[in-house]
This record gives C-alpha cells, structure tokens and sequence, in this order.
DNA sequence: ATTCTCATTCCGTATTATGCAAAGTATTTT
DNA sequence: AAAATACTTTGCATAATACGGAATGAGAAT
C-alpha cells in the first residue's frame, strides 16, 4: 500500500478515520456512475486518476458484488444490477416519493391521462414510475429514461424548482448542444436570462407544459412536489395527445395542480 | 490487516483478484440495503459478521462519499442520496429488452427449442426477436407479428402482467370477435370475470401455455420479463410441437421461468 | 448519581493493497 | 494474412495500511 507521491494533495478526497481503499473504490464507482455509459478500463482508470491495473482490482470486486458488470462483448464495465436494488431500496425510504407513486393511480383514474414520476438523478430528471392509461402510444419511453431539461415539462420542473447548482452543468450542456444545432425553442431564449425567466414564469404558474416540442404530436404537463424548502423532491407529469390540456386553468392542469399540493410539506407562510 | 479466523470460510464471499477490504465494505452496504431501514452500527455489524470498530471505519468513508448518511439524532446509518443517485443511473442503463435479447441464445441453445421475444405494441403483443432452434418448422409468424392476447400463451402473460387499462380495449375487441364466431375456449369464459381469474391463474403459476389451439399441433409456454413494479417489459416465448412441455414442472417450464426471474428487476422487499 | 450500552478513537502488528513488469487477448494496420 | 498496437489481466516483492482489542467519550435508563 504505497502512498507514493503527493500525499498532502491526496488529504481532500480523503475521509477522516475511513478506509483509504474504500474512497478509492467509491471514487471508481461514481466514475463510472457520472459517464452515463459503459466505459473501458483505461477510460474509467483515468477519470479516476489511478493506474488500470489498480481499478482492475476494485472492479473485480464491483463485478464480483454485482454493482458493476462487464459486458460480454466489448469488455466494457458498466453498473450492474445490484446498483439498481441498492438505488431503488435508497428510494423506497424517501417518504415523499413513496407516497406520491402510491397515489399516482388515483390521478390517473381521476384523468384518464397516462401519468409519470420522476426524481432528480445525474444524468436529469430520471423515470420512476410510469402508470398508464387506456390510450397507450408512447413505448419509447420506458422506466428509467431520463427526460431533456430544456424542451420537457418534467425538467422544466426541476430548472425552476431545484436549486441552480444542481441543474446548472446540465442546463449549460443541453444549451450548447441546441445551439450548434440551431434548435429553434420558440418560448425560449437561449441565454442564462431566458432560463432564468422560463423558471419565474414556470414558478408563477405552478406547472410546466410542453406541446410537441419533445415528442411531435405528445403534449404534457407537470408539477412538483415540493418539500418544507420548496425544492422539488420528484415531479408528476401527465402525457396526452390532446394539446389543449396546456392551458393554464384545463381541468387536467388544475387536477395535477391539487394532486402535487397535497402531497407537498406545507410550505411556511410568507 | 489480519484475517484472524476461519480464513477458510471467507473464501466464499472472496473475490478472485478482487480486494478483500471492498468485498466486505460491500457486504456491509449490502446489509444495510437489505434491512428497509436506518439501523444502529452494533446491528449492522452484527448483521454483516464483523466487529462493529471495523464496520465503523468503513461507514465512515461511505458517510464521506455520501452513499450512507448518518441521522444527526439517533446515530443510526441509514442509505443516502448517492446511493439513490446510483440507482437512477442504473436504472437509465438497464435494457431490460435488449438485455433478453442478447441472452436467448443461451435459452435456445439450454432447452433446445425455438424462442420468441415480445414487446406490447399498439396493436398488442408484438414479436420482435426468433431465435429459431435446430428444428425448424414453423414460418407463418414473421417478426413484427401481432399475437392475440387470449389466444396465444404470450398474448395471456399480457393480460397478466399488463396494466388492465392498457391491454381493457383489445380483451374487449377480442371477446367479441370470438363470441360472434362462436369459438369455444376449452379453458376460458368469455366474461371480464373470466378474464380476470385467467390473469391470476396465470401470475399464480408464473407462466402462461397453450398447446394447439392458437396454432394446431403447436404448444407454447411464455413468461415474463418484470420491471421493478412488477409489469412486463417483454414476454419471452418458447415453441415447441410437444405438449409435455406446457406441464408446470416440465424441465422447459423451469427454465423459461428461471430465464425471466433472472433477468427482470429484483423487487424491493420490505 | 450511577451503571449500563453504544459510538468513536488510539496504537502496535503483520496482513494485504500497491506499483511495476510481463503475459495474455482483442482489434486494427500494413 | 501477418504484424503491430492497444488494452486487459495476472504475478510478485515491498511496505503501507487495515485490523483487533482496549480505552475514551457520549447518552440513556435505572
């Protein structure tokens, strides 16, 4: 167990009275978890800074646990299935979620519409809960499908609803990447101040909505669940063809509207 | 790092080439996923076998990484936001489809029979994997075929493990078509009651069959692929012209249903 | 006030993680 | 087709680091 070099630069990511190896492995794992792809040995190696042949070893241990699996083909290591209990066993014991994927099915009875929860993951807004109704159409969007946060509903949501740190890397991608493809988001500008306003006026109005913007032909509308902050701990969204559901005062607008205050912690008076 | 005692039972929960202090860091974070609940250092200890200043070290790096938070009152450890950070990254990777896919050959090639992969669609289950065994027979269904739900052992694992207001309006299309034809279903009533007890006989056992009535001198048995709520993502199908196969504790039956179990999303238990 | 239990820190020991080097594999180039 | 290249995996000697047990500190219950 050499510390060879450095090792007063190494103090920061190191935790007091832990396992050196331990943070080391974590490390890896977040890597891994942050690309939001499977990588190669020498790629996760030097985005964690350490030497391959080090990785290969905690990898195997990854592997062996099932937090990591290695792809047949390609070698590739990816996260693996016991990443996903772990994840979700990590969900199940937030309160608020829970009661709200509980009583998601009312809502769907109550409006006939097809109707999902998402929380906050690294990649975006990511699906959780998926309960549909009658008229199926969309297929494409499965379980764990992490949604745009620009030209959504849902993560138009979490831009006005989340605080800017959180949202801020991935606002900034997604606004480089509609530019160099000349994305023309007619109610958007694409400047740090047009965010800014989208999110007062997504605020001002409690609901976010899209109409065939991200989906041709799919309109949605969503709403936050807030906690005693006002930080949105998962966001409810309903998905129609119908694009008349966007209007500020539709029944369906008002039923989400009462779904998600009732399901939010009080949030102190002014 | 002494490995004091019964080295030789450590062995089991060893990873070859793997590290030893990662592998019980593991099981440690397994533990604690385990249990549902926050839970003091002495139980955790206790439940992973080791003494609770070893279990403290490595909580204190996981507490650092925040994949485990400690709860400022009680002291107990509990799983942290990290943890679910992981999982939605998990969950955005698993192809529960494309994962089945990739893993019918081994079916195939395990019970030697030919196998079928499913998905719902608009017009109801849709084949969109053959993998076809040594002996080749049937031809008529293509991929992109459209099976029936009531008729077929796919189309029945539908009914089951399919959201009732998805599959409601092509059951009712169905029960008509059969009834103005006057087909006799040997094993089924043509009432939303009679549906709804094939449905639960079908999740009682598992795994739906027919033998020669959707095609003569065919039998099929299917099962399904699960996600975390317990719906299907795909049906997996097995075709066969022996209709010992369809019985509940055929080697096939076994197979198929170990097949899917291993590839659908463990459910979180309490 | 006292006695538990439980969580945390300290310390010497030797077990085990480490880096380097070499073998083994897959993939691409000449 | 053969060589070269890149990448992954294993072996080995070294000493750095994780280990266990005891001691300390914090709280709750009697």
């Amino acid at each position: 167990m050499k510390n060879s070099s450095a090792s007063e630069f190494e103090a920061t990511d190191r935790a007091a009275g832990g396992i050196q190896s331990l943070d080391a492995a974590l490390k890896l794992l977040k890597c891994l978890a942050k690309s939001g792809q499977a990588m190669t040995l020498t790629e996760l190696a030097r985005a964690a800074a350490m030497p391959p042949t080090k990785a290969h070893r905690y990898l195997s241990s990854f592997v062996a646990a099932g937090l990591v699996e290695q792809r047949e083909r390609s070698g590739r290591y990816d996260l693996g299935p016991e990443a996903l209990t772990l994840g979700l066993s990590a969900l199940a014991r937030t309160d608020s979620v829970n009661r709200t994927a509980d009583a998601l099915p009312g809502l769907v009875g109550e409006t006939g519409m097809t109707a999902l929860l998402s929380v906050w993951g690294d990649q975006g807004p990511t699906v959780v809960r998926w309960e549909r109704a009658a008229s199926v159409f969309v297929t494409s969007l499965g379980l764990g499908t992490t949604l745009p946060l620009l030209n959504s509903a849902t993560g138009r949501i979490c831009v006005a609803y989340l605080p800017e740190a959180v949202t801020a890397a991935r606002i900034d991608q997604e606004m480089r990447a509609a530019r160099s493809r000349r994305d023309a988001f007619c109610d958007l500008t694409l400047t740090s101040g047009g965010i800014r306003s989208l999110a007062d006026a997504v605020r001002a109005a409690g609901f976010a909505s899209v109409d065939g913007r991200f989906i041709p032909g799919l309109a949605a509308i969503a709403a936050p669940v807030l906690d005693w902050q006002g930080y949105a701990v998962c966001v409810v969204t309903l998905i129609g063809t119908d694009a008349a559901i966007t209007a500020p005062e539709s029944a369906e607008v008002r039923a989400l509207a009462a779904f998600c205050r009732g399901l939010s912690t009080e949030q102190p008076g002014p």
